[in-house]
DNA sequence: AGATTCGTGTTGGATAAGCAACAAAGGAGA
DNA sequence: TCTCCTTTGTTGCTTATCCAACACGAATCT
């Protein structure tokens, strides 16, 4: 139980059903109420689960919405294919303005500024574009600080696309994942003969 | 287990999820495949189901065609408000019309004739016109041969509906319903003084 | 302050669902 | 005929879910 590693593939028929309840449940609730204001009540009760069963899934409603987060975050990437390929300058700016685009769906959707579901939110979004980038890195030069440039260029990432959902009149998330494109290459620091478009 | 009872409030959340999967999936499949070319394993595959737990509810694919009839029938009595209400010339002429029409729409669906999947329709269809009919003889005259008369009406309605189905250029249900609904009307034989329209 | 209400986590025992294995019956093909 | 394969029901055991109950804390009301 509680299981959150990211691979599981057969997993009981129960879990998951009980899993893709109470996701599907809690997702209709965030549009209607604030984060706060949904209790683990509201969340079972419209899943048709019993509420200690979700306590044998989840430790409470702030892991719900990690997962939660993540799912969606990771969804984002599937739909543009890139949580299995290699890095090129191509896929970089793709996750840069796919980042670009989910952090500001994410807070036109959260009503109110709820300090615990942004930090929740960048957590689960950080963790995920380590993750690939790491993966990405590996494939090319296994070894070689993997960890440290990865970092480098997620919080540079993130931290972008945070401030370009900040501004007022911004431009096409495509624009923007162009135009800072280089700053974040510089973070990866790709050796020239191993790029490959 | 096995519960096929009209009406059950409490059911464990469990048997209710099971039910309404394989049902979901025994709708999908019926309209891409024969009825005697399903089997209980596409149906529990489709359904994430084990096969073990369907023969804990179902004996077999023919009592799950049974209630899947008997539902889909229910469905078509509750959306016009036929379950829940009282004897009238109006609400009987709805009943005849909604058997029509519920007849010719499973014989559309049903691909081939199949003599199995033909008689269990009529069965449970009969057997909600009969229960209906007793309810709505019961609250004008309890206790005067309600079953004798229902079991008249309800073969009556039953062979008129299959009896038009059949025919090449049929009128509108409504109108072949409007058209013999004295016939049945007779067969109920209602006490003048209790008619409320 | 005391009482009431509501949400939270947790527990023990009952029950449904999963799983692997089996025997038996039928069909298809050599 | 024989074998091979599929589907059917069934069984014993494991695991997940349900349910009612509990103790606790926080908020609200009198």
């Amino acid at each position: 139980m509680l299981a959150t590693s990211p691979i599981q593939e057969k997993l009981d028929p129960r879990v998951k059903r009980t899993r893709a309840l109470i996701q599907k449940a809690f997702g209709e609730l965030l549009p209607e109420k604030e984060f706060r204001d949904i209790t683990v009540q509201d969340i079972t009760e419209r899943a048709e689960v019993n509420r200690a069963t979700f306590y044998a899934h989840y430790p409470d409603k702030y892991a719900l919405l990690e997962e939660n987060i993540a799912q969606a975050f990771r969804a984002e990437l599937d739909k543009r294919t890139l949580s299995a390929c290699h890095y090129s300058q191509e896929n970089l700016r793709a996750l840069i303005e796919t980042v670009c685009e989910f952090v500001a769906y994410s807070h036109k959707h959260c009503k109110a500024a709820e300090q615990q579901f942004d930090s929740l939110v960048e957590g689960q979004v950080r963790l995920q574009i380590q993750t690939l980038l790491e993966l990405w890195l590996a494939k090319i030069n296994p070894g070689a600080q993997e960890k440290f440039r990865a970092t480098a260029a997620t919080w540079a990432i993130y931290g972008l696309a945070l401030e370009w959902s900040r501004q007022k009149n911004r431009q096409p998330a495509r624009d923007f994942a162009e135009q800072v494109l280089g700053l974040v290459a510089g973070n990866l620091n790709i050796p020239q003969s191993e790029l490959q478009d």
